[in-house]
DNA sequence: GTATGTGCAAATCGTTTGCAAGCCA
DNA sequence: TGGCTTGCAAACGATTTGCACATAC
């Protein structure tokens, strides 16, 4: 399994400084725009094209949140979940080896094999709640 | 907070009848498709407001599956998640005293307040784990 | 040089909405 | 009757895709 890489362009660079720079998820759409503030001037559809790979690589986070629409995030490796402000957006994330634990333990008992699980927690952050 | 009843229409009565016969979660298209079926001609725009109405309602839960639809399925009342089947969609309700504590205690950990939770489990079932 | 990436616009596709007509209370 | 519901078609909005051109390697 060769996983071939990508090749590096101007616009790939730029989506991956701005990645890391907002430590928060946000959509494609939400990307483009910034990266549209800091002149980097790069087509939606590419915005998204990298995304799509960077998330297939593993590479960024994705999330759905209530209206359907996809976020993004630059993530740390490893299997892991995500407490997000419902306010601001930031997001931390959390390992949850409670949860791990228990989501095998429940699928063993119904009889399911090949587990996955999708844990979130939302709320408001402690400067959100502070400021409502 | 007085929520008014909707009115007893033969569409509205349809979309119950289908999801007490239905366990599983499904699609808004697929229901449609399934009342079609059956003889009843409903209009899809009919079923999605019949449906987003009852989900508003707590009467159906919803799920959003990997490529952004929306699932509905007739659901128990009370907090509860789900066990789904990747293959054939069977949807187990599981209730998860362990989880709800840990989201809380994790959350006021993190200074979050205001949390709501997600936590859904997939795989495989007994079934289609066996006639894979 | 050539496979890959990009931009643009058009196409998709699930879902929502406007509006005139129908039906329940 | 009078307002809530429905159907249909058009509108929407996020995401994808076709294609000609640009570019990394």
């Amino acid at each position: 399994m060769t996983t071939k890489t990508p090749r590096t362009t101007k616009q790939r660079t730029a989506v991956l400084e701005l990645l890391n720079e907002v430590n928060e998820f946000r959509t494609a759409q939400t990307l483009h725009q910034l990266l549209a503030e800091r002149g980097d001037t790069i087509g939606l559809a590419t915005v998204y094209r990298t995304l799509s790979r960077m998330a297939a690589a593993e590479e960024v986070d994705t999330l759905l949140n209530s209206d359907g629409e996809t976020l993004y995030r630059r993530c740390s490796d490893g299997h892991h979940h995500h407490l997000v402000c419902v306010n601001c957006g930031k997001a931390e994330e959390i390992s949850a080896r409670a949860v791990e634990i228990w989501a095998q333990e429940t699928a063993a008992e119904h009889g399911f094999t090949d587990i996955h699980h999708t844990v979130e927690l939302a709320g408001r952050c402690r400067d959100c709640s502070a400021s409502r």
